[in-house]
DNA sequence: TTACTATATGCGCAATTACGCATATAGTTG
DNA sequence: CAACTATATGCGTAATTGCGCATATAGTAA
């Protein structure tokens, strides 16, 4: 039901550190997890975060180049939204392995 | 059976942060995906990658702090593993996702 | 037109980091 | 002990990148 061949050429692995250096900083991650719930206009954003604008469209424009986010004009404002839904599970995978880890890891300080 | 309430600290976001970004190098997934069939002594990883033993060796260190490889000595040898077995689910998301990025564009060539 | 709001961008700085080189450490064998 | 193999590490450098500041652009309204 899934695994492929593999073997990956040098360009598919850059690709792919590529697509995870877009989600590897904090702000980031804080305008995915506020998109969460639905589209949002940029000055949204910026108070959800604690942001400066210009920090906050940065991030933004760059989540949307790589595919991340989908960007929608609509007057003065622009909506972002989650165009890629796989964030959602890899957003879970990283919380539930680190939930792990430091559950083990507090385990070690007590045996 | 999955989802959790959400509402994240800014520390988890930085934890998540950070395990995304151990894998946003190419020589690190590299090395994951020369581990994907077994664990393996840092010889073995060196030659497999064409990187140099120091970066190589670095590299492993930084994975195995990060909690993604396990580290085993034995004797001269150390044998490198995977350790957390959420990788494997994490490329395949990121690689299912950018194979459909690639088709998706490559329709917009034509259409 | 001007004034206003919302978003994007050019520039410079500071911090991070991956890498190469040389060397250090650990373990084995003679 | 010395010689050798396997791995790790200290240091310097080059490149990347996130951010703040100021400014530019786009769109609206008077």
């Amino acid at each position: 039901m899934a695994g492929k061949p593999r073997a990956l050429t040098q360009d598919a692995i850059d690709q792919i550190a590529g697509r995870f250096a877009v989600l590897a900083e904090p702000m980031r991650l804080k305008l995915i997890h506020a998109l969460f719930d639905g589209e949002k206009p940029v000055n949204a954003l910026v108070q959800a975060t604690g942001g400066t604008q210009a920090n906050v469209s940065r991030h933004l424009q760059h989540l949307a180049t790589a595919g991340v986010l989908s960007r929608r004009k609509e007057g003065l404002k622009v909506f972002y939204a989650i165009a890629d839904p796989t964030i959602y599970d890899l957003c879970e995978l990283v919380c539930g392995s680190l939930e792990k880890q430091m559950t083990a890891k507090a385990k070690m300080f007590y045996r």
